[in-house]
DNA sequence: GCCAACGTTGGC
DNA sequence: GCCAACGTTGGC
């Protein structure tokens, strides 16, 4: 059963919204490399939740994949922030999964804790530069990062 | 708000 | 195919 990390936005969807409302759906991707993992999930995986872009960066909780990747509706929709012109109903290059809550951490694990554990040092998370949203985890670094809670 | 690093676009 | 310009990500 692989194991991953995705980062969202908490002012836009966070792990309290997720363990609130219990499932939701995970669009907006648009990376192709952040795509093409999404595409590699099935159902039953677990993710860690990366809260990015907030006041403490981190890991805040787990969730799960309800359902395996589907045409991204947000690119269809001209509403949405997603909307991308060149997809369509025919030729969506976008995908989405559907997620459900699974656990919200006590604490945000913060970025400079994974940060300093050697056991995480190969994880594209805390390499330089690394923008990617949706990452494979790798089942030490799973095990690594749940023995931070 | 700043800025480093990255991905994408488009001229050539 | 190269690469400069641009837009975005995301920590700080």
């Amino acid at each position: 059963m692989p194991f991953w990390l995705m980062k969202s936005e908490p002012d836009e969807f966070s792990i309290a919204d997720l363990q609130q409302r219990g499932s939701g759906r995970w669009d907006g991707v648009r990376n192709y490399q952040a795509r093409n993992y999404l595409r590699q999930m099935a159902e039953g995986d677990l993710f860690l939740f990366y809260h990015s872009s907030c006041a403490t960066p981190g890991v805040a909780g787990i969730g799960r994949i309800s359902r395996s990747a589907y045409p991204d509706p947000s690119a269809l929709q001209p509403d949405s922030a997603y909307f991308d012109g060149k997809a369509s109903a025919t030729g969506n290059p976008w995908s989405a999964v559907d997620v459900e809550f699974v656990e919200r951490f006590e604490h945000v694990l913060a970025l400079p804790a994974l940060k300093a554990d050697p056991r995480l040092a190969d994880l594209a998370l805390v390499k330089k530069g690394s923008r990617l949203s949706v990452m494979p985890v790798e089942p030490e670094q799973w095990q690594a990062i749940l023995s931070l809670r």
